[in-house]
DNA sequence: TTGTGTTATGTTATAATATAACATAAATGA
DNA sequence: TCATTTATGTTATATTATAACATAACACAA
C-alpha cells in the first residue's frame, strides 16, 4: 500500500511495463503522450489534476492544449490504467491493473496521498442496495477521505 | 425509494419542515435563499448542477451570481440537508436527514434519477480497508452508476 | 501503390464548475 | 449603542472540461 514506503522507481517501471504488455496484447496504441501521462501519474501517489499534468508535459516536448491531456486520460481511464478521483477532479495511476478489482480509494486530506485498496469484491453494501432497488450497477465510485497513519502521527507529535 | 412512484409534494413538504425544525433546534439560520435552494432540490430527485439551481432562483426574485448558490449549498451540505454527487458535480436533497446514515447513491445513467440508500452502517469494505491501512475515515463518497428498474424495462420494451 | 476508412493528434474557442476578494447589510449580544 | 459576527451583494477570475473542425498517421483491401 502506498502509505508505506516502497521502491518507487521499480513500482513505476513495472506499471509502465504492464501497460505496454497489455496494450500489445489487446492491439491498443500506447502512444508517446499516453505513455508519458501514465509515467507522470506514476511518479507519485498523489492525484494530479489534468492541468497539472499538462504543465509537466510541456517541458517534455509535448503539445500543451487541454484536449491533449484529456484525450490521453480518456484512453488511460477507459483501459483502467488510471482512475479518476471524483472527489478531487484528479487522476491517479492504477496500481493493480493486473488483478480485477473494485476500485476504492483512501485520500489523506493532509498530505493528499491517494492509496488504492486492492478489493476483489464489491462491498456488501452495494450488492444489497442494488438488490433491494433492482438497480443494475455498472460502475462504482468509492472514495474515503480522512487521515493516513503518517499524518496522524505527525499531528500527535506536534501536539506534544 | 425514489425509483418508485410516491407522493412527491408531501415528501418535499416534509423535508422542508424537518429542515425548519432542525435549524430552529440548532440555532441555524434557515434563510430564504437556503430554504429556496433546498426546495428546488426537493422538487425532483434528479441531481441539479449549481448553475441550474441559479437559473431557477432568478425568476423567484433572488440574486443570481454564483456565490449566492454556492454559499447556500455549502450551508445545506455542511448540515447534511443536501449531498453532493461528486460523479456529476451536482447536488441532491437528502431524504433521510433524521436518521444518521452513510450516504450512498444509485445514479441511473439513462433517466439521471438519483436514489439515496438509507444505510445505517459504513460498508464492511471501508471498515476493512481503513483497518488494514490504519487510515482514519472522516467522510465517504459512495456512488454507483447503472440502470434503474424503470429504464431497464423501457429498454426491454424497445427491443421487442 | 493507391485509395478509403479509421484512429490519433493539432488547434482554436468556449462551456461548465467553482472560488477569491472585497463591500454592505442584518442579526446578536455585551 | 457599539462591537462582533454572520449573511448577502458584487465583480472578477480561477479551474475543470469539451465542442468543433483540421491535419496526420496508420491499417488494410482493391
Amino acid at each position: 500500500m502506498s502509505f508505506n514506503p516502497h521502491d518507487h522507481e521499480a513500482c513505476t517501471a513495472s506499471a509502465l511495463e504492464k501497460a505496454d504488455a497489455y496494450c500489445q496484447k489487446h492491439a491498443l496504441k500506447f502512444t508517446p503522450v499516453r505513455r508519458q501521462v501514465l509515467e507522470i501519474l506514476c511518479s507519485d501517489h498523489k492525484a494530479l489534476g489534468a492541468y497539472e499534468i499538462l504543465k509537466r508535459l510541456g517541458p517534455l516536448g509535448f503539445k500543451s492544449q487541454p484536449p491533449v491531456v484529456y484525450r490521453a486520460l480518456e484512453f488511460l481511464v477507459a483501459h483502467r490504467f488510471v482512475h479518476k478521483i471524483e472527489k478531487l477532479n484528479a487522476y491517479v495511476a492504477c496500481m493493480h491493473h493486473d488483478t480485477s478489482h473494485v476500485p476504492a480509494f483512501l485520500i489523506c486530506r493532509n498530505c493528499e496521498t491517494v492509496a488504492e485498496a486492492p478489493n476483489k469484491e464489491p462491498s456488501d453494501l452495494v450488492a444489497q442496495i442494488a438488490k433491494t432497488n433492482a438497480f443494475t450497477v455498472e460502475k462504482t465510485v468509492y472514495e474515503a477521505e480522512g487521515l493516513c497513519v503518517n499524518c496522524k502521527e505527525d499531528m500527535a507529535d506536534d501536539a506534544r
